[in-house]
DNA sequence: CCCTGATTCGC
DNA sequence: GCGAATCAGG
């Protein structure tokens, strides 16, 4: 590939846009963000002043219009779990909790009702299975993850961290467990075992 | 780690 | 002129 005209222009029109050099390198294809980098320097428009910039914070380009999260479905079955009698601590709740008086009079509500853009676009929402749905395996496995979790906040996600979030997205104490997510899933090996089930088993644990 | 842009320097 | 390698930084 060689720097022909109309490559060029398209260079130059991405990179003052604001594109990154390895965004405008994979447009282009045949090239590497090094090649686009030095074109760049060469053509003299490292000061990223193509355009007029008009003053607007030039948004970060991000490629594309990621869709935030649409709202999440309903936590599924959520309501229906909070009656129990015994303190059917959903799961989220970290560390001990050791059974601190009082606990919110109002507490009934679904957990987590979040408001937006909890979940990063394109995950399926982490279902929060009540807890007969999880074998006792698996539901140890998945604390002992949690403590373990690398605490990773939305922006710290990449295709390789786990996605399962963990607290309560109204606080700041929430994050993102953050291990290494088992090579194509979007969890850790841990939380996949409680996100993905076979049906059969599921059904069967269910009340 | 992942990703940025900047520089260098052999080709 | 080109761009891989490397550097510096987030």
């Amino acid at each position: 590939m060689s720097w022909t005209d109309e490559r060029v222009e398209l260079l130059k029109k991405m990179w003052s846009e604001g594109q990154s050099a390895s965004q405008i390198a994979k447009e282009l294809g045949g090239v590497t963000r090094n090649a686009v980098i030095g074109k760049v320097h060469r053509l003299g428009l490292s000061n990223r002043t193509g355009a007029e910039e008009a003053e607007a914070p030039a948004p970060e380009p991000v490629a594309k219009p990621v869709p935030v999260a649409e709202a999440p479905a309903a936590p599924r079955e959520a309501p229906a779990a909070a009656p129990r009698a015994e303190n059917v601590t959903p799961l989220r709740p970290r560390e001990a909790q050791p059974a601190p008086a009082a606990p919110r009079a109002e507490a009934p509500v679904a957990p987590v009702p979040m408001r937006k853009a909890i979940v990063p676009a394109g995950q399926p929402l982490p279902p929060q299975p009540s807890l007969n749905e999880i074998s006792p395996e698996t539901l140890a496995s998945a604390r002992e993850a949690e403590k373990r979790s690398r605490k990773i906040s939305l922006m710290e996600l990449t295709e390789r961290t786990c996605k399962w979030p963990i607290g309560d997205p109204a606080t700041d104490n929430f994050y993102f467990c953050g291990l290494p997510a088992q090579p194509g899933k979007p969890y850790c090996e841990a939380h996949v075992q409680v996100a993905f089930q076979p049906m059969s088993a599921r059904r069967d644990r269910r009340r």
